[in-house]
DNA sequence: CCTCATATCC
């Protein structure tokens, strides 16, 4: 129409803006743009304002910038539409930033901008402004309006704030179904599921409308409360009520995967025929969540074949699987396509790819990204803090702590769980207890079960085990399998036969069912000698037909994972590597420097016997196909499932100097960079 | 112009 040069009046102009702006048509919305400078030179609050939110809405926030300061005349329209772009846009520093420019410039905040900032608010977690906020609202008289109290209400929810929620909710003088629904997410997100299905019960008391994202939020308390068959009763009530869309769909997938049905989850997703991109970020989440990493490689090629394009969410579950998979290459392919859609502008997704990094073995990348962040949130920080722990970096972690305490951030649970964790696996000890004082002390933290394993684990790796042991007698709470796994930990590595006993006793009486377990008791009886209980133990596993894990190791060369378990034949080049596992002994030999510490043999053979077992250990394996595969000097980066023995460790921290090679390895705790014969955990593995 | 679903640190 413009096109034909008919002059386009500006009602019109402000109604196709909307439209582009709802569909996120930026070229029909620039043509408008055009045209409106040309035949009307100066526009009006209304054009203004419409071209602000098209431009918002299709991700130009910088255009939608320039548009709001070259407008004369602006109302809160205008305020509020720049606002809510910078919410919409993932821009949440920027938007409270923005904010306080509205108070500062004598613009009064209205309901709207209230509901625009505390849905900002609620996604940063921070309570802190939330309350200011909060307060605001109140002041002006805005907290009895429906959106409003709903809005603040589910800013305390993501806050975890189940208290002043509650609060909010019933001093709200009306309520809508959306106010119930946001009420019953606060309970089932905060751990509060009977209550949140009371709350459901009086819903359908009262007659009051219920809609798919209710029953999400419900489903969501079924879950917490681990019941299926009542989470089945109401995937079967949304069927029969017709309430069964897309998001509820969505919603089910994610439930049915936190419940560890994997197989239901599937079921649900592949009988949606339009699966948009929450439906394969949540099957790809399912997949994460359990285990299934390879699975959600696939997932995400599917996805791409069925074209739909991945978001920042997708994408950050998908690094998740590659950090979980130690898959450098996988993890940078993500990487590139977050820079080409120009996507790292949340913390979550830098959260992420510093952890991705940091799990590939590579902590220089972690720290790159980490640096370039502009706003650093309490996840970005925590991971951080995590990803030196996990590198033996415990002066580093303590470092950022400081820094990021300086910056006025409060550490919550999992804060202190990175911290102690990095105390602990550099031996701080006198510091990891500091820490644990202060969380309480301080932060007013009650410790989880997951703190104390940890102090456990910091005494007991730096051979304080009586200490340890009185710790756990001393603890408020009962000892957890995760506390006497730690110290039976411990006792294997210091050679504690005792208490060793004592914690192989309560480990396999607190949790039979976990074949974890009776591998470790089983390996501690084996570094003692005790073959008779090794076979006890072996026994009683087997009795209940459990079966562990075996010990496996993978490196990745090009675009190829390739894995070994102990002895293993089957490589391709599997004469090369035993060849090269040949020299290597020669050399070792020559040097004198190695012997074979066959006190982490596990099985009761002879002496040649146990030197040959650990000859044929999955990293050495590995390690000499690296040394093939992969040019002089570079680092060789592997990962196995299990601990690495001590033997093993040995035998790395010569080879690295041997051949003058960095070799990093990721085991089921921690990393390991060997390098000119030492090792980064300084004995602390 | 605005609020209720999916993800990141255990």
């Amino acid at each position: 129409m413009h096109k034909a040069g008919t002059l386009m009046n500006s009602y019109t102009a402000v109604g196709v803006l909307q439209a582009c702006a709802e569909l996120s048509l930026l070229k029909l919305g620039m043509e408008i743009h055009a045209s409106l400078l040309k035949y009307n030179r100066e526009f009006g609050i209304y054009e203004g304002n419409a071209l602000a939110v098209m431009y918002a809405k299709c991700g130009r926030m910088g255009e939608a910038l320039r548009i709001f300061g070259e407008m004369g005349e602006k109302d809160n329209v205008s305020w509020n539409s720049v606002l809510s772009g910078y919410v919409q846009n993932g821009l949440y520093e920027e938007a409270i930033g923005f904010f306080y420019e509205m108070l500062e410039s004598g613009f009064k905040p209205d309901q709207v901008s209230v509901i625009s900032i505390a849905s900002a608010l609620g996604r940063l977690r921070n309570l802190l402004i939330g309350r200011e906020v909060h307060a605001y609202a109140i002041k002006q008289g805005f907290d009895s309006d429906l959106q409003v109290g709903n809005t603040v209400m589910d800013m305390y929810t993501k806050c975890f704030h189940v208290i002043y929620a509650e609060r909010v909710f019933h001093q709200m003088p009306a309520k809508d179904y959306i106010s119930w629904t946001t009420v019953i997410a606060c309970y089932a997100q905060n751990s509060c599921h009977m209550k949140a299905l009371e709350m459901f019960r009086e819903v359908q008391k009262g007659g009051m409308e219920v809609d798919s994202m209710m029953i999400g939020s419900v489903l969501q308390a079924c879950s917490g409360l681990e019941c299926l068959s009542l989470l089945k009763q109401i995937h079967c009530y949304t069927i029969r009520h017709g309430l069964l869309d897309l998001v509820l769909q969505n919603t089910i997938i994610d439930v049915y995967g936190e419940c560890g049905k994997v197989d239901h989850a599937f079921q649900v997703f592949e009988r949606i025929e339009n699966k948009d991109v929450v439906s394969w970020t949540s099957m790809i989440t399912c997949c994460v969540h359990n285990g299934l990493l390879n699975k959600c490689l696939s997932l995400f090629t599917d996805m791409r074949n069925d074209n739909v394009e991945p978001d920042s969410v997708a994408l950050v579950s998908i690094l998740a699987a590659t950090a979980g998979l130690s898959s450098l290459v996988k993890g940078k392919e993500i990487h590139g396509h977050l820079i080409r859609r120009s996507l790292i502008t949340d913390g979550s997704v830098s959260s992420s790819l510093v952890d991705m990094y940091a799990q590939c073995g590579n902590i220089e990348n972690s720290f790159k990204i980490f640096d370039r962040a502009r706003c650093k949130d309490l996840v970005l920080w925590t991971t951080m803090i995590s990803a030196c722990g996990m590198h033996g970096r415990g002066k580093d972690s303590i470092e950022l702590f400081r820094e990021m305490q300086e910056m006025g951030l409060i550490p919550d649970h999992i804060t202190f769980l990175a911290l102690l964790y990095a105390c602990s696996h550099s031996g701080l000890v006198n510091e990891g207890k500091h820490y644990l004082e202060t969380m309480t002390s301080e932060y007013g933290l009650e410790p989880w079960p997951e703190h104390y394993a940890c102090v456990v684990d910091l005494l007991g790796r730096s051979g304080r085990m009586e200490e340890a042991y009185k710790f756990i007698k001393s603890m408020p709470i009962e000892p957890t399998t995760a506390v006497w796994c730690a110290l039976l930990g411990a006792c294997r590595v210091h050679l504690n036969h005792k208490l060793g006993e004592v914690a192989a006793e309560k480990l396999l009486e607190l949790e039979p069912e976990n074949p974890g377990n009776y591998v470790l008791v089983s390996n501690i009886f084996a570094s003692m000698g005790k073959w008779k209980d090794v076979e006890m133990v072996r026994t009683r596993m087997q009795e209940r037909g459990l079966r562990k894990d075996p010990a496996c190791s993978w490196i990745e060369v090009g675009n190829k994972v390739h894995a070994f378990v102990a002895r293993d034949t089957s490589h391709a080049d599997s004469v090369a590597i035993y060849t090269m596992l040949d020299e290597i002994m020669q050399r070792l030999e020559m040097d004198g420097g190695y012997v074979e510490d066959t006190r982490f043999v596990l099985h009761d053979v002879r002496e040649e016997e146990k030197k040959r077992l650990l000859h044929g250990h999955s990293e050495r394996l590995a390690i000499a196909f690296g040394l093939i595969q992969t040019p002089e000097g570079t680092a060789i980066r592997i990962t196995k499932n299990l601990r690495v023995c001590g033997d093993c460790h040995e035998f790395t921290k010569l080879v690295s100097k041997l051949f003058d090679r960095e070799i990093v390895v990721r085991d089921a705790n921690r990393f390991h960079h060997f390098r000119g014969g030492s090792c980064s955990c300084n004995g602390f593995w």
